[in-house]
RNA sequence: UGCCCCAUAGUGUAAUUGGCAACACGUCUGACUCUGGAUCAGAAGACUUCAGGUUCGACCCCUGAUGGGGCAGCCA
């Protein structure tokens, strides 16, 4: 690894991460900003944030940390119609929950408005924008092809007398929507579109969740986001690939400005498999009610995630796995489900549940006695828990099998397994409905293999989750299934046809030992065997307790639960 | 059709011109185990999209091709 020399007060060391680093490392050698670094992440209020924004969080922010700089948190909110406060709050919650810091920095794009709007007359002054009064057809009617130039606005030369007088009218309200436009005058013949004289501010007669009234006018993202990044003294202003083209218009105002002039790099957004990452798809799935709300457990939501029981430290890992780069891909689900899986396993509390519960009567059995089990083998210090032992139980209905295909060992008639942290035992008689559904089974167990006693010289190769059927604790559980039939729903032209009928199972009746009676909204939990849970925010109330299935154990033998 | 960007094992990334292309996930073995988890040991899997060129030497530089993505909102 080669050091970074520094001769910065704050010195950083480290071998660059991924290609932003190698831009920024030069820029500090270079110190085209000085040496800062200073970030920002720019959500616009129009939804809840998803993964793909955790990932542009922790790039972000972890470059800000990283280079003993700053992030800023900002609001892109410039366009009224589209904005809501409760995507304000949501995002400041997702944001602060991530670990993100912004030191409490949360700025709003609409703040500046008052300057852009001086700036925009700098602009008419120097000659650089004027007034349009093409309607949105006529715009984009002349706005040429792919392979044509567009052509020149009628309107194009008016006087900067003239212009200025007309922006002043449009601020005042004098303008019914989309009458006119103010549009940079840069060249109708770009090969790229952007440069085509771009709207700057359009006519909106809305209310902003902020600003009230008091704007009619507002920037467009091109105008608005370089000048935002210039105001706040933002040095490199990560975005996602598809405004690369928008780069050279970013560049066009800043310079015409004469302002401090941020650079702008991009990279690509995040694409998991087996969902949508679009906020527009996240909207309708909400909005249509395929699933509960953005934070239903089953949407790529960093609220759905949290409600689901992912932490923010797995959010910030798998960020740090799947690196950053150029090319646009599609990560697989299982580098996320190894990020929760490897913080889970070293942190979830132990717990005994059984899902589909099977009554188990042990026959020479009587009485009741306390067991010990250990609360995380990953993790001594976590201490140990009693489990109640009885002579009747549950065990999962998946753990016996009368007719068992080569390589189960689990139960089976006549065969013996362990009872985790209690005895082995053996069934004696499986007991059936009249419809020849197995209801019930009577096992004998045996004395001397009691877990801890040391006395057991039996070995088998089983062991089973129960619970003790008095001391049971009922509980809903949530089972959670990919939300998506197809690998790249997105890609679909029928996305919402790919949707997995199948990716809720409540479970009403799962019985779970007594330890749990205590949890709290949020605490997670290993079920045994089973995988990891979460007790719902939503759904849990004081009498009964809701959990959701935030992964399954990794499984070598292919049981589904 | 015009412009811009990208191209490395199944997946995501690394290798800032050189001895067998690395890491993580996933997959498969084996060991261990009172979680078919975890852990430990190991394996398979890439002629670095293709074709030329520069060079003693190219994943890396150049040219072309092919493939993929983006752009014609008064969205961001």
């Amino acid at each position: 690894m080669e050091e970074i020399k520094n001769t910065n007060e704050n010195p950083v060391e480290h071998k660059p991460k991924n290609f932003i680093y190698e831009i920024i490392d030069e820029d500090i050698k270079t110190e085209k900003f000085g040496k800062q670094v200073h970030t920002r992440f720019p959500p616009e209020p129009n939804g809840y944030l998803h993964i793909g924004h955790a990932k542009s969080i922790c790039l972000n922010y972890g470059i800000a940390r990283d280079y003993k700089g700053k992030f800023n948190l900002r609001f892109d909110d410039t366009n009224p119609e589209k904005e809501e406060q409760e995507y304000v709050d949501s995002i400041v919650e997702d944001v602060k929950w991530l670990g993100a810091d912004f030191e409490e920095r949360i700025l709003y794009a609409s703040d500046y408005f008052e300057q852009m709007y001086k700036w925009a007359v700098e602009l008419i002054k120097k000659g650089k924008a004027y007034v349009c009064d093409l309607n949105a057809d006529e715009i984009r009617a002349t706005r040429g092809t792919l392979t044509e130039p567009g052509k020149d606005s009628p309107y194009r030369n008016r006087t900067v007398e003239e212009n200025l007088d007309l922006f002043e009218r449009m601020r005042k309200g004098e303008f019914e929507n989309g009458a006119k436009t103010l549009r940079a005058k840069i060249d109708m013949a770009s090969p790229n579109f952007n440069m085509r004289d771009p709207i700057m501010y359009r006519v909106v007669h809305a209310e902003h969740h902020r600003q009230g009234n008091s704007w009619c006018i507002y920037p467009t993202y091109d105008w608005a986001h370089g000048n935002e990044d210039s105001l706040e003294g933002i040095t490199h202003s990560i975005c996602t690939l598809e405004f690369e083209n928008h780069r050279p218009l970013y560049d066009w105002f800043l310079d015409s400005l004469g302002v401090y002039h941020p650079k702008q790099i991009e990279f690509a957004r995040l694409n998991l498999s087996y969902t949508v990452m679009s906020k527009r798809r996240l909207l309708q799935l909400v909005k249509e009610k395929h699933v509960d709300d953005w934070d239903d457990p089953r949407m790529p939501t960093i609220s759905g995630y949290r409600r689901r029981g992912y932490t923010p430290e797995a959010i910030r890992n798998f960020a740090e796995i799947i690196g950053v780069a150029k090319r646009d891909a599609l990560t697989d689900i299982s580098l996320l489900e190894f990020a929760i899986r490897d913080d889970l396993n070293k942190n979830a509390q132990r717990v005994m549940a059984v899902l589909r519960p099977l009554k188990v009567v042990i026959t020479n059995y009587e009485g009741e006695e306390n067991l010990d089990a250990v609360n995380n083998p990953e993790k001594p210090e976590a201490g140990s828990r009693t489990v109640p032992f009885s002579k009747e139980l549950f065990i999962e209905e998946s753990d016996f099998m009368e007719d068992p295909p080569k390589g189960f060992h689990r139960l089976v008639p006549a065969g013996e397994v362990r009872l985790r942290y209690a005895y082995i035992i053996k069934c004696e008689e499986v007991i059936k409905d009249a419809t020849g559904k197995v209801i019930e089974l009577h096992c004998t167990y045996d004395k001397d293999t009691k877990s801890g006693s040391g006395a057991s010289t039996k070995k088998v190769k089983g062991v089973i989750h129960w619970v003790s059927a008095n001391n049971a604790v009922d509980a809903e559980v949530r089972l959670y299934d990919r939300l998506f039939t197809v690998e790249n729903p997105g890609a679909e032209e029928d996305w919402l046809g790919k949707i997995n009928p199948n990716s809720l199972e409540v479970i009403s009746d799962a019985k779970i030992e007594p330890f749990i009676k205590n949890a709290k909204p949020l605490d997670k939990f290993q079920f045994e065997r089973l995988g990891y849970f979460c007790v719902d925010t939503k759904y849990t109330t004081a009498e009964k307790l809701v959990f959701n299935r935030t992964v399954t154990l990794k499984d070598s033998w292919g049981k589904k639960s």
